[in-house]
DNA sequence: CGTAAATTTGCCAAGAAATGTCAAGACGTG
DNA sequence: CACGTCTTGACATTTCTTGGCAAATTTACG
């Protein structure tokens, strides 16, 4: 499938999903769901993965990552974000 | 220790002090060191809270957070990331 | 109560960051 | 070479972040 097509999909210029294809830009939620939707996979694993990279980026680099996805854990623990 | 001290050791309002304190506002890192020094507590310690807080923002309200988690968690054990 | 200090809130503006487009070039293939 | 596809870089646009100000509210205390 040409990215031509899946730019249309999500409204955007070829130039600008290229990018996103290569990570050099983001997809915005929006976006991964259309993509999850055009190539007809999962969504809802789409968007873990997606947000998996975001907070990687978030914490890669820092010392103690285990710490503080620990502290995270905890705070959805106890707040029962859980869904 | 009033807001005022602190707000001025951030070169900032202390109506955006305020903001701050209340999370209405997230710090930027630079004002979290501060804090740290200012309060004299540690540093390390602080950023960890801090960085925590950012994630838990991005990710509460999703469902499957542990996946996330561990997905990152995978991640960092990949690369090796953990300084 | 009355006053002053401290805190909070709402709103706006400047700047930064993210996202998008366009035009030009690179790459592969008939 | 000619075509379609993909990539790149410079620049435009949109969106988010940050901070200040002024006014409102709360708190402390005589």
């Amino acid at each position: 499938m040409p990215q031509r097509q899946l730019a249309a999909a999500l409204n955007i210029d070829t130039a600008t999903y290229c990018k996103i294809e290569k990570g050099e830009r983001k997809a915005r939620r929006e976006q991964v769901e259309a993509i999850a939707y055009v190539l007809n996979t999962d969504e809802k694993e789409l968007i873990k993965l997606w947000l998996a990279d975001k907070v990687y980026e978030m914490v890669s680099g820092e010392s103690n990552v285990q710490d503080i996805l620990n502290i995270v854990n905890e705070k959805i623990l106890k707040y029962g974000q859980n869904i």
